[in-house]
Formats: C-alpha cells, structure tokens, sequence
DNA sequence: GCCGTTTTCGGCCCGACTGTTTTCAGTCG
C-alpha cells in the first residue's frame, strides 16, 4: 500500500501530540499540527509530487525540515525522530488526549506520577481514587474522566450532517421561542455543511434579562451539563451529542457569527491579517486603537467583517484555509452553485427495483421540485439483492417510460440505467441494449477489496466502453460506515477527462461521494459534475440539497454541474 | 518548526469556563 497524504498527516498529529505531552515549544507543536493540515488538505498525492521533483518546502506552512520528514516517511513509511520520541513518551498516551479535561499538562502529570500510559491504566487509576490526590486533580476532575471514559467507547464518531439537522432544528425553535431572544443561527461546522459534525454551535442574541441560558441547560433533551456561563454553556444531548450555546450583544452579532462559523483555521489565517491591518479581531467585533481607547470598525453583520480586513464575502462552505482568503483578497471567488439551480434529476429508482414510489410517483414528485427532467435509472441484473433488471426487463420499462412521456408535455423522463460495472471492468448488460438509453450511470457495487491498482483499471476499463456516461458514487464510500474502496482517483479522473466521463457526487447524506476535496480536483482538472440523489422514494429527491452543499465546499459553480442545464444542452454531455 | 512590505531573529489568534485555587493554570473552541 503506497503512502497516502493521510499516513502522513496522522504521524504529523501523532507527533504534535508527544511532543505537546513532553513539553516542547507550544509553536513547534503549532506547526507540526499546520503541516499536518496542509498535507490533508492536498487534493494530489504528496509521494506523486514528491516523485514528480517537485519541492514540498513551497508548501503553506511546510518548510526545509518537515519537508525532509515527509520524504523519509515517503522512503520507510515511518519516522525516526517519532521512534527516538516515543522512547520518551509511549505513543498510546496520545489516546489520552482525546478525553475531554485532559490536555498535554495533565496526561504528563498522569504519565509521571501514576504511570498511566493507555486508557485501560486510566480507568484502573480513577476507579481507585488516585487521580484525584495529584496535584491540580480533584474529586470531580476524577469523575468527569470515569464518565468520558464511557463515552468515547460508546462513540466516536462524528454526527452526519442530517442526523445533525434532526436534532438541531427542534432546539433552535425551542430557544426561539424563548422570551427576549432576537436571533437563533446555527454556526460551526454544520454552518460549513461539512459531512459530519463534531459538535453543534448556536449562537444567539437576547435582550438582558433574557432567561434563554437557564432554558438551553434545562432542555428536555439533555443528559448533561458541561459548562454553564453567562455568556456561553455546553450541554450533552441524549444523541451524544454536544452543544455549544454563545450569547452575543447585538453589535457584535456578525463578528460572533463569524467568529464561531470558523473553521478555525480559517480564522487564524484572517486574524493574521488583521494583526497586519493593526486591527484586533474576535467575537465582539474588529477593533482599532489601543486597549483604553479602542473603536469598534466592524461586528453587527458579517459583510462589514470581511470588509474591514479587506476580504470580499467568503461563503461559509468555503471557510477552510485552501485558498479562498487569497482568493477573496484578489476578487477571484467563484460563484458558488446554488440549490435553484438544479433543473432536474438523473439518478432515481422505482419499485421495479428497490425504490418505493412508482414511475409515475416519481415523476409527479420531480415535476412539483420544479425541475424539468427526470432520469430513471434502476440497477442492473447483476445486483441480484435489488431485483436490478435484465435486458427483457429493461426494455419493458423503456416502453412503459415513453408511454408515459406522451402524457407529459414539456417534462422529460430520461431513460437511464445504473449498469454495474463487472469485476472484470465490463459492463452488466449488452450494448446493443444501452444503445437505446438516453444515457447511463455505471457504478460500482461489487469486489470492494481489490488492490487499488486493479479497481483502478478495472474502472478505467468499463470507461472504454462508449456507453459509459456517469461514473456512479466514485470512492464507494459511506461515512461512519465503509471507508472508500482503494482507488487511484487521479488517474480515474484523468481518464474520465479523457473520454469525455462525467463523475457523479451521489447527494445521499449517508454518501456524498466524491467528497468536497475530490469536487475541487475534478473542477481543475475541467471534469463535469452530476449531482444525483439516487433516490429510492419520491423524499428521497429532497437530497438534493446536500449534494449542492458537498458541491460548494468543493468550490463548484453552476457551470461545472450538468444538471443545471437545459435538457437539450444535457444530451449533448452524453454524446462521446 | 515556519515565516518575512517590521526578512535570518523573534514573533507565532483570542477569550470563556472550570476546578482547584487564594489569583490562576489548564482546557476548549
């Protein structure tokens, strides 16, 4: 298995880790965990470049000696500074950290004067009230770590952004509803539409007396209270999951908004700028002068924010430190992609297969989205699980899709498939019968275990065949689930590009395949993108709207999407 | 360990809450 950016990036957070538990320059730390990021954040393969001559000390944040690291870890897949650092500190106490209350000070405390070097030793040490005689420990800090104990076995995943959207819109109406508060918005990661979500932030504004604090940690809902402020509290939701509740003046409403919108490297970066700009930035605003006599220059909305430091509006999809600080410095954003518009769907199933709704069903449901076209597109023979359809079958459905055609003026169905592709690369039905599709989505749902080479080619192979329209879900990936099939996607992408192949980004919550990282490739490689719901009853087509989320974090306009376009200008995509 | 329109040294974002404290360190976001 070749070196992926993430082997490097997690060693990097491993080390930042150790050396944070032994004490180093907090700043040394600090750019280990930054290079880590900009590794991750690398849509090319680091050992490609690396293989290409290209220098990796041009990099954000990554500089002669980190550069050096990266190339040995690329040559033995490991590092001997992180052996060498491990004769230190033992490399599970890493784990330590992802407790809550323990940071690098505590875990070296626990490490030195009790010995515990993995979560086992920690729970025996709490059981037996010794962690709470050391010194800056005590009873309660005690009982917090049995407790966390408990739950990062029980989870740690993150949430998914709809499972998230469940919990969270009943909250926000009930603070909404609460006596003297103005604004309830919903910040943080989930303001980003990143797939998943550590944890939920709302922000509100109120008038003072406003009881909305008392409210928010006396929830139905909630099984603890982790901290309770004026200004800001956390609770625990019976899902699991945190929630963070910031209460904000008024005038400082956009600066807040901002400010816990994040991502946080994003606000590092921009808070730079500030700093440059002789301007102090945080949640209460943007501020000039010095300590006694400061003016406030921006905070109640976050345009005037932006402005302050110079920056054009950055949407918050696109608030992750790759670029768009730049990019909004020199007027060069893209217009994101917008859910208005979608002007149809390509990627839906019936009871022919395994959807709920009927044909008709369907197409009423996208005819009152609005949209102008639907394709049907049901499984083929092969996936035998979801009564995928062989050639007879097919071909009925194919009439059955023209009959109905003619009792809809103006609206399209599109006569499509989702043909498997075969372990050997070929396609599940003959072409002679994919002929008489408007078009087709090939996918893959079969040998997810090969190396990453022979999916590859494999892939690579069924593009070859001149019916292939749709490359469907790409990495095969569900979140939290089953990770992506290995995969060389720049080589799939480049022959996708090459044979005219548009990839999908499959809007389903449990997908979102490609990922935002994977949009941004396919953009600059010049490759179009169908956003599909793959829809199995008429709601299903309501996913759309995480797809257009995964596609603006992945910087897509409306250009790069072909379901934007007129049915006519569509059909062209098809054409090879 | 990185970085540079304060450029090879000396900076490196900023504030709230908790628990263990007697004025604050540690942690978190």
């Amino acid at each position: 298995m070749p070196i992926q950016n993430t082997d490097i990036s997690r060693i990097f957070n491993h080390i930042a880790d150790l050396l944070e538990i032994s004490g180093a320059n907090a700043f040394r730390v600090r750019a280990y965990r930054n290079a880590a990021r900009t590794v991750e954040d690398q849509s090319r393969s680091i050992v490609k470049m690396l293989e290409d001559g290209e220098d990796l000390a041009e990099l954000p944040d990554i500089g002669k000696d980190l550069a050096e690291k990266i190339a040995e870890i690329a040559e033995t897949g490991t590092l001997e500074m992180l052996d060498e650092l491990e004769q230190k500190v033992p490399g599970e106490l890493s784990k330590l950290l992802e407790i809550q209350q323990l940071g690098p000070k505590r875990v070296a405390t626990l490490y030195h004067e009790l010995g515990i070097e993995s979560l086992e030793d920690l729970k025996k040490a709490a059981e037996d009230e010794k962690i709470r005689e050391l010194e800056g420990f005590g009873k309660k800090t005690e009982q917090k770590i049995l407790k966390e104990l408990k739950r990062v076995q029980d989870s740690a995943k993150r949430t998914k952004l709809a499972d998230a959207e469940q919990i969270v819109i009943p909250l926000c109406e009930y603070l909404q509803k609460i006596d003297g508060v103005k604004q309830v918005t919903i910040a943080g990661s989930y303001r980003r539409r990143r797939e998943t979500v550590g944890d939920l932030d709302i922000l509100v504004t109120c008038k003072k007396d406003s009881t909305v604090m008392e409210r928010f940690t006396g929830y139905e809902d909630v099984t603890e209270v982790i901290a309770q402020g004026k200004t800001k509290s956390s609770i625990r939701l019976r899902s699991g999951l945190q929630v963070d509740l910031r209460v904000v003046p008024e005038v400082s409403y956009g600066a807040a908004l901002y400010y816990f919108t994040g991502s946080k490297a994003h606000n590092v970066a921009v808070r730079k700028i500030a700093v440059k700009k002789n301007l102090k930035m945080n949640e209460y605003g943007v501020f000039k002068g010095k300590e006694d006599d400061e003016e406030r220059v921006a905070g109640s909305d976050e345009e005037e924010v932006f402005a302050s430091v110079g920056l054009a509006f950055i949407p918050p999809e696109l608030r992750e430190n790759r670029g768009e600080i730049e990019a909004a410095q020199e007027g060069c954003l893209p217009v994101l992609i917008d859910r208005s518009d979608i002007r149809g769907e390509l990627h839906a199933h019936t009871h022919a297969t395994d959807g709920r709704a009927s044909l008709q069903e369907m197409v009423e449901a996208a005819r009152s989205l609005g949209y102008s076209y639907l394709a049907i597109t049901e499984h083929s023979q092969a996936v035998t699980v979801a009564k995928g359809l062989n050639r007879k079958r097919l071909e009925k459905q194919i009439e059955e899709i023209e009959k109905l055609t003619n009792e809809y003026g103006g609206f399209r169905i599109l006569k499509g498939i989702e043909v498997d592709i075969l372990k050997d690369g070929s396609l599940d039905l003959p072409d002679e019968v994919l002929a008489k599709l408007d078009f087709t989505i090939c996918s893959v749902h079969s040998h997810f275990n090969l190396s990453a080479d022979k999916q590859t080619e494999r892939i690579l192979r069924a593009m070859d065949n001149p019916y292939f329209n749709i490359l469907g879900h790409p990495s095969g990936r569900l979140i939290n689930e089953r990770e992506a099939y290995p995969l060389n996607m720049e080589k799939i992408m480049k022959g996708a590009k090459e044979r005219g192949v548009i990839l999908e980004l499959n809007a389903h919550p449990d997908r979102l395949d490609l990922n935002d990282h994977h949009c941004r490739m396919a953009k600059e490689m010049g490759i179009k993108i169908a956003i599909n719901t793959d829809a199995h009853s008429t709601d299903g087509l309501n996913n759309m709207k995480y797809g257009i989320y995964q596609a603006r974090r992945g910087w897509l306009s409306k250009d790069d999407v072909i379901n934007t376009r007129r049915v006519a200008e569509l059909l062209k995509f098809f054409k090879r």
